[in-house]
DNA sequence: ATAGGGTTAG
């Protein structure tokens, strides 16, 4: 009947928005006389979702003096929830109660599914408090949205209240409440509730089970794991594929590798979302190449997006990002479109490598298929665009975002300091405030390592000494390790041993190695040994400490020293990290490792520098060479210089651009003295911009000076 | 006429 009446409805419906008075009239004539009341033509539009009629019709109702019913409410009420539109929403709600439907529950009801809906969730309990004889429906509905606020306690108070009232709640609700607070982070609740509902003799199905297991995860409990899988045996919830995704999924999280491989090999059918779990998994305890393989193997089957996001994902929080940019190509030729959640797990894998191009592509993606307005996504392109040295760019995403989250403010924060530009970051510190948004630790780490990088010291302390004072923030070792290095760099390193030594708690080895390499920096051979004697307690397995001491050592050609100290690395097995750099050229990303030889242009590069050399040496140029670690002649010492890899990387890129084109390098290590020199001169000589990246911060060269102004 | 629950990617 609806399908019939339908076009001459529609007519009805358009003459209300814009026709003469007389059109209408003849309209609603014609309605009438094929017996359709308003009242019904509002349920026929609702059943439609055509919304905006239901509302014109109704309003046009009014006019012509007709008394909405009992029935009527429900129906513009949700049209209302449907259209977003609370303050016809709110009208409804005192019109309904001035037209005597205050104790009518179908009215009560839906007006209290309109506000769940706006998140009104006060509103909604007000009228829940009205409703003479709740339902199981309504009551959970409510219930479940105070859990996934996180209101725990107001939710419990519900729950019992709802119970004291009578009504009988199933397990739907009880999922509900489950599922609630696993989205609000309320993990230990929503364990409670499954233990609870287990004590009360309800049996949990499947549903009960893939709702709790990630919550089981979180909190890293695997005994109770291992009893909630018993529990699946038995109960005969095997073939649940959602079930068997969350087991592999909580496995995953508690690291047990073997167990989790283990549900995934009992499946009788492989199933994409369990394959998913499983590649996150095992990248989560560490296994990206197994992760990898697992994905390849299973790459002929009807692999989705959260396959290859989870696949981009893993790769780009393990140290893989050409793989990870790779995947995304690949992604796309096999037809699977990226969304949102793809393109911030993409970004970083850009910024970490300075893959500018890259990142451009992500950003162009991301509008042309219009994702720029996602929080995670936007923030993402503020932290690659820091990465790849455009502060602008990250500048400019920040501003156009229409909303913003603590990650976004700290991303640009971390961007500036990066950069070196203190003043900037403290900026976005104060003005974050005035915005309402309040720091956490994170931010604290930013402004205090921006503080670092233009040697505020007394900027640092306010900064430091406000934290728990003012906001509420306790200092964790971070901030003690930042503390260490803003004093230590400015030559302040009585000061931060001082400070180390008044810790509340045990300093660990990257508090003591702030210390060592400030040491370093200032050569200071007598506190260097202090520090280093307590990282290599705490640490003894990193090169990079070693290294430190016996640079410490060379510096005043104490050559005994840096002997034992090279002992003591070669009987521990170790050996120092190899510096690489990485160069982006053409889209294509070059990496290039210290003293190899294997890049095919490195016959140019080697002549190109030798060049460079004699041009800097009738500047003036004297090689930093108390920086190489080996006692050997000067000669050989020049020869090792020439092999760093940031170096190598800036003539490999000199060589393959154009004159003029800005330079970009990434260094794995920190920026050694002499390639800083080489390189501010290169910049003047051959009139480039480079940009180089080290584990530190920017350094932005340009006609002979750096943006660091040596302070590093 | 109103109306509730699940896994895997940030």
């Amino acid at each position: 009947m609806a399908r019939l009446v339908l076009p001459m409805l529609e007519n009805f419906s358009h003459c209300l928005c814009s026709a003469t008075k007389a059109s209408l009239s003849q309209a609603h004539a014609h309605i009438l006389k094929n017996g359709i009341s308003l009242p019904e033509t509002i349920q026929i539009f609702s059943k439609l979702d055509h919304f905006g009629h239901v509302i014109r019709v109704f309003s046009y109702m009014l006019t012509q003096g007709i008394v909405p019913d009992s029935r009527v409410f429900p129906t513009v009420i949700k049209t209302c929830a449907a259209l977003s539109a609370l303050q016809t929403g709110k009208q409804m709600h005192c019109f309904a109660l001035v037209s005597g439907f205050g104790l009518d529950s179908v009215v009560l009801s839906s007006l209290l599914h309109m506000y769940v809906q706006f998140d009104r969730l006060k509103d909604a309990r007000n009228v829940f408090d009205r409703l003479p004889q709740p339902g199981v429906v309504t009551s959970s509905a409510l219930i479940s949205r105070f859990a996934r606020k996180g209101r725990v306690k107001e939710t419990m108070e519900l729950f019992h209240q709802t119970r004291h009232l009578g009504v009988e709640l199933n397990l739907v609700s009880w999922n509900g409440m489950i599922s609630g607070f696993n989205r609000s982070g309320s993990y230990l609740d929503a364990v409670l509730m499954f233990r609870n509902m287990h004590l009360e003799g309800l049996k949990p199905d499947g549903t009960s089970v893939s709702s709790v297991l990630p919550a089981v995860g979180d909190l890293e409990m695997p005994l109770m794991g291992i009893q909630i899988h018993c529990y699946v045996i038995k109960q005969g919830l095997g073939p649940d594929k959602f079930v068997v995704s969350a087991l592999i999924d909580m496995y995953g999280k508690c690291a047990c590798a073997s167990e989790m491989s283990g549900v995934f090999d009992e499946m009788d059918e492989v199933d994409v979302g369990a394959c998913n779990a499983l590649v996150t998994g095992l990248s989560r305890n560490g296994l990206v190449d197994n992760a990898l393989e697992v994905f390849r193997q299973f790459k002929g089957m009807d692999l989705n997006v959260v396959s290859w996001t989870s696949m981009i994902a893993s790769c780009s929080q393990n140290g893989k990002d050409i793989e990870a940019l790779e995947l995304f190509r690949e992604m796309q030729t096999e037809g699977i479109k990226p969304n949102s959640v793809t393109i911030p797990c993409l970004l970083p894998a850009c910024g970490n490598i300075a893959a500018l191009l890259h990142g451009k592509a992500a950003h162009c993606f991301s509008l042309r298929n219009g994702i720029f307005n996602d929080v995670y996504v936007g923030s993402a392109l503020i932290d690659m665009y820091a990465k790849c040295g455009r502060m602008l760019a990250s500048r400019l995403c920040f501003d156009m975002m229409p909303s913003r989250n603590l990650v976004s403010w700290n991303s640009l924060m971390a961007g500036y300091a990066m950069h070196g530009k203190t003043s900037e970051a403290i900026n976005i510190f104060e003005l974050m405030q005035r915005c309402g948004q309040k720091p956490d630790h994170v931010s604290f780490i930013c402004v205090l390592s921006a503080c670092t990088q233009g040697g505020l010291t007394k900027e640092g302390w306010f900064y430091f000494n406000s934290m728990s004072r003012n906001h509420g923030v306790e200092a964790r070792m971070e901030h003690y390790s930042c503390m260490v290095t803003l004093l230590g760099r400015s030559g302040r390193l009585e000061e931060a041993h001082a400070m180390i030594k008044q810790m509340p708690f045990e300093p660990d080895s990257c508090v003591w190695g702030a210390l060592l390499s400030s040491c370093r920096v200032h050569n200071r051979v007598d506190l260097g040994e202090i520090a280093a004697k307590r990282v290599f307690e705490l640490e003894p397995r990193n090169p990079g400490n070693y290294i430190l001491l016996s640079n410490i050592y060379a510096s005043k050609a104490m050559w005994a020293e840096v002997d034992t100290v090279r002992d003591m690395m070669r009987s521990r097995g170790l050996k120092k990290k190899p510096g690489y750099s990485w160069i982006e050229i053409k889209n294509k990303v070059h990496m290039l490792l210290a003293g190899d030889s294997s890049h095919p242009q490195m016959p140019q590069i080697i002549e190109k520098l030798a060049k460079l050399t004699v041009e800097m040496k009738k500047s003036g140029y004297v090689p930093h060479t108390d920086f190489v670690l080996q006692d050997v002649e000067e000669q050989d010492k020049e020869q090792i210089l020439c092999g760093h890899s940031e170096k190598l990387a800036v003539v490999l890129g000199l060589l393959n651009t154009k004159p003029g084109f800005p330079l970009q390098v990434i260094k794995n290590l920190r920026i050694c003295r002499d390639c800083h020199a080489v390189i501010k001169f290169i910049s003047d000589f051959e009139k480039r911009e480079i940009f180089v990246r080290d584990t530190n911060r920017f350094h932005q060269f340009k006609g002979g000076v750096c943006s660091c102004g040596d302070y590093w």
